[in-house]
DNA sequence: AGGCTATCTGAATGAGCGTTCAGTCCGGGC
DNA sequence: GCCCGGACTGAACGCTCATTCAGATAGCCT
């Protein structure tokens, strides 16, 4: 899949095609994050990309197959960030105030909510959107699960039930973000970070 | 609004046409829930109410206008459910336990959860819709935040923080449904039901 | 050099769909 | 009885947009 696909050639040539693409399957994630699924157009794509809209069927064979790929580049990506970002931190409670942020959008985001609530909406009626927010999900609640297993190991947290409160927690996170997508007056990146946290620390019973 | 609109009639036959519209009204509801917002046609409206395209652009004037109609029929009819539903219940903690099952579908439900994440989707890009939503929210949490006093005065509920309790609970409700409408494996009714009354109980520290 | 292939483009194609419209039907007022 | 206007239909119209395609370009292999 790298530049090398072919069998014969090796030469450095071969990266500009693959940078173009590339740079199409960004463009497309764009499109999508302000037009949306059901707004995002080929040619909406190609215009964001610089290209023609002929070079974006060339590479992905349809729209669907533009916004599939979109999708699993999506997947990839949020998996990388979330790890990395959650291995700098030290702790379990150092890494659960930074989920509390990542979620707020304030670390350095994984990706925005709205695209969330796209992909949702997308896996109403498309089986593989479906999947993908399947496993985006049980990956970002594994995560909490872990980081609520270490802090309960270290004495840290007391859930009653550590399986309820991950559910519940980033079940309460996705609500909150919802607000925060749509806009609504009374929701900031802030305010869910703070609200988020206190719910944590009232469900993991955690000590002052 | 009722049957005898116009000044001079008065007979029975002018029933009919609203009934129509009505029927139309109600086809344009289910078009949204089973195929989005995105994927409703006017053709499908139609077919769904036993009419042709014409009336459908007839009675609402444009495809958009089906919806944005659709859309407060919707606002109208979650009110009224939800004012009535609560309003059969006797104390606090009746009440809140009412509103599980409501979120739950488990209740008389007031609608199913896809259409909200589809309200959803729709506020991001459409200003009317965004309105709708951020009205019905309002109701929503309104009517948890008075249970909520109700409880309070009662001495049955004993939050340290009654308003980030309601937003809490009312967001945790919409992160759980996302579950439950996305059809999660490991999400049911019941179990979000449960869910919300065991946050319910430690938002609120409820005795026993 | 000459052909072969991958890459890329812009125009053409054609399907899907919202909206328009000419016209039918019917009840009620004159 | 006749006319009028609201309700309704089905057939066009025209636009948007994904997809196709005939070619242009340029690197690579022999």
């Amino acid at each position: 899949m790298a530049k090398g696909t072919l069998p014969s050639s090796g030469s450095l040539s071969a990266k500009a095609p693959e940078e173009r693409r590339e740079r199409i399957l960004r463009a497309t994630v764009d499109v999508v994050r302000t037009r949306g699924f059901a707004g995002a157009r080929v040619s909406d794509i190609a215009e964001a990309a610089g290209t023609s809209q002929g070079l974006v069927l060339y590479h992905f064979h349809s729209l669907a197959g533009a916004l599939d790929a979109a999708l699993t580049l999506l997947e990839d990506e949020f998996y990388d960030d979330l790890a990395r970002d959650l291995q700098e931190q030290v702790g379990p409670v150092e890494r659960l105030r930074h989920m509390a942020d990542l979620g707020a959008g304030l670390g350095p985001a994984v990706g925005d909510w709205r695209l969330w609530l796209e992909l949702w909406v997308r896996a109403l009626h498309d089986p593989d959107a479906r999947a993908t927010r399947e496993s985006l999900d049980r990956r970002w609640r594994a995560a909490l699960r872990e980081v609520i297993a270490e802090g309960v190991a270290a004495g840290e947290f007391a859930p009653s039930d550590a399986d309820a409160a991950a559910i519940r927690l980033a079940s309460l996170m996705d609500g909150l973000a919802i607000q925060l997508a749509l806009e609504d007056p009374d929701m900031t990146p802030e305010r869910l970070a703070d609200l988020w946290w206190d719910a944590a620390v009232l469900e993991l019973r955690m000590p002052r």
